[in-house]
DNA sequence: CATTGATAGTTATAATATATCACTTCAACT
DNA sequence: AGTTGAAGTGATATATTATAACTATCAATG
């Protein structure tokens, strides 16, 4: 359980109003596939793989394909409302789509929580490093596992 | 090319080399399979994924299956002599074996060169970003894709 | 209301990865 | 040297992840 506070319930219909903003914003529809893979998307705060989405979404509407989902997910990631998890082929909800940024995130091998970190420092850090090898970051995969703190040994 | 210096052969050499000592080291046996395979992914400073190598190494010997090779990146991934890149599912030979570490990557979009950043700075700071989220981390992914000094449009 | 470009449906296949069981090799010991 | 047990490899099958290519539908615009 994320925390006695959270408020899931609003917390995706944050997440969808954001989406819909964004999306008019692009001048691009927010149709109802996108709506309900998004929602899917953020049914947790876990990541969620886009076999396990196909397998929700066929619930949902019928002629579900591979090619379904994995369009969506792309059309979602260009306008930056989910990011892939490159470390476990999966995808998670964007908690910021209002600024442009990579996602950086921690993972936790326990109870597969993911928190994406809102530290921008991180960029300006990789940025840095990036420089003494006089190299033009372009995106940034950051992809930290181990333990929360509520599944650490106390 | 990566440069006019760079003696490809004796990089690969080395490689070998140290596997063999941190093999030993550890009680392991470097076998031909694993000297093959470690070799066919130190053939470049690129990316090698997984099937290219299983066709090169099925020149090399007979009764190559997918299995050989997984096993095998599996072996030299524990050893810390390759690591995965995550995002572009594919394997590099890692430049500092010696050392326990995760690896963090410049990858070149436009010469897929990539370059294994040897900035322990990195580690610190990320390790300072979790701990604002009390998170304790055991492996790191940092993949930096962009552009390579050779490839910038000057 | 016809045209057109974006969206979604359909079918097929490619690319990546793991499971399982059997057989072989090796090295440590008698 | 022969025995044995564990590590390594071979072999077959299958699971998982992802894309290609083509067709049909929708919805915004003139």
């Amino acid at each position: 359980m994320r925390s006695l506070k959270h408020d899931h319930g609003a917390c995706i219909q944050t997440a969808l109003s954001r989406a819909e903003q964004r999306c008019a914003e692009a001048g691009e529809r927010f149709t109802g596939l996108r709506r309900q893979v998004l929602e899917l998307v953020w049914a947790e705060h876990k990541p969620a793989k886009a076999y396990d989405l196909l397998k929700k979404l066929s619930d949902l509407r019928s002629g579900v394909a591979p090619t379904t989902v994995y369009r969506t997910l792309d059309f979602l990631q260009e306008k930056g409302l989910v990011h892939k998890i490159e470390s476990l082929n999966a995808y998670v909800g964007c908690s910021q789509p209002n600024t442009e940024h990579s996602g950086h995130f921690l993972i936790c091998e326990s109870c597969s929580e993911i928190k994406e970190i809102e530290n921008s420092k991180i960029s300006a850090w990789l940025e840095r490093a990036a420089q003494d090898e006089e190299f033009k970051i372009k995106t940034e995969t950051v992809e930290l596992s181990g333990l929360c703190i509520r599944c650490q040994p106390s």
